[in-house]
DNA sequence: GCTTTAATCAAACGATTGTTTAACTATTTT
DNA sequence: AAAATAGTTAAACAATCGTTTGATTAAAGC
């Protein structure tokens, strides 16, 4: 058997999908770098030459992490439909995205929660960069675009559920013996787009009587 | 000022909030014993002293959220609501548990994507003791009690959810300029609860409409 | 008051952490 | 072909990791 290292892709690459899978596995800080060289197949110096240092790597999955999200949200809302279909599609592309880039997703959303001192300033920047986004995107979607407590409760709360299979995804095959295949992923994709939209339709309304009782 | 460590809280308990307040900023594996035992003004060798290793605090802090989630099961099923009131109470509850242990609900729902080798059977011990707790509750909301599919979607989507504020809290306040109180949570608790009600709503349409698709 | 048990401590354990160094090979550039 | 740059390596770096040891103090049992 001929070695196939020449097919491999490039040490960089190779780098940031071990990395990655191991994020996702057992979550940045538990992993060593060494680990992380052993499965990328690379020395342990690489990762400060290309990355200069584990950090740079965390750093680049959540960028890229963000520039799909980026581009699912330029694309949608560039075309000419109406706020729900919007929306529709926004929950596909980003379940289809989750399919395609699991690992670099779950590891960009479970990071998310943790304030390490080494990446205070990186994500200070990030959630700045996209701050414009969400915003425009409320006022797209016609969801609350001028209240700041709405927006701030329903843009988690969407995210969250449309990740959500993702973040108990170690636990779901135990608890449920269900076959996790693009079958169930089209149906996963339509509940949660259902939930949401239906879901919203009454806060809407909610967030309309709101305003009425008090006397606006 | 006199030292006021009598009235200070045992060192056990001392531990277990000292770790808890680190792993729900800092996440469990980028928190050292040294940390823990600074903060909580006691040496380390208590902490394998009290806990038996690192490991068994994190347990402890998930053994107790689990116990305050199935008190809170407990206390809304027994009572005699119809589905949707039991499910409102279930999220006004949930809200309000969050508010109260912030720190432990974030570490139980932080910690549970990864899968390191020290929790393996733990977690499955953990996920056992709860499957029948999940399908009771699926039950008797009366929300596709026989379907595994829909069930391994909706409950993740239902948790996540409930606690989306929580995932993405220090994110919250860097993008939105508001203020979070008690009035900010009980118009949390109500938006939480009215989206996941319609969504579900609407789910369950879909739900009877596919069944008619396929012809059954 | 003696003995036993529980609690706390400083110190040291070996293992592992992320990063750097300096030598080396391979590739480009001139 | 010579020089310069880029890529890769094993080894060592200091720092920190979680845990254990053995001595010491405090509390409880009898």
């Amino acid at each position: 058997m001929p070695k196939d290292e020449t097919q491999e892709k490039e040490p960089r690459e190779r780098i940031l999908e071990a990395a990655a899978t191991l994020f996702s596995t057992k979550g940045y800080a538990a992993v060593g770098v060494r680990e992380i060289a052993e499965l990328a197949n690379v020395n342990v110096a690489m990762i400060s030459y290309y990355f200069s240092g584990k950090a740079g790597i965390l750093k680049e999955i959540v960028l890229r992490y963000f520039d799909s999200i980026k581009a699912i949200y330029d694309k949608v809302l560039a075309e000419n439909y109406p706020p729900e279909t919007k929306l529709r599609k926004i929950v596909d592309e980003l379940v289809e995205l989750m399919k395609n880039k699991t690992i670099f997703c779950k590891v960009a959303i479970t990071e998310m929660p943790f304030d390490l001192p080494e990446f205070a300033d990186f994500k200070a920047e990030v959630a700045r960069r996209h701050v414009e986004y969400i915003k425009l995107g409320l006022k797209v979607f016609e969801i609350f675009p001028e209240n700041q407590k709405f927006s701030s409760i329903i843009t988690p709360a969407a995210l969250s559920l449309i990740f959500s299979h993702f973040l108990f995804y170690p636990i779901i095959p135990k608890v449920w013996q269900i076959e996790i295949d693009d079958e169930y992923y089209d149906l996963y994709s339509k509940t949660i787009s259902t939930l949401l939209l239906d879901g919203l339709n009454g806060v809407m309304k909610q967030f309309i009587n709101n305003k009425i009782e008090d006397g606006k």
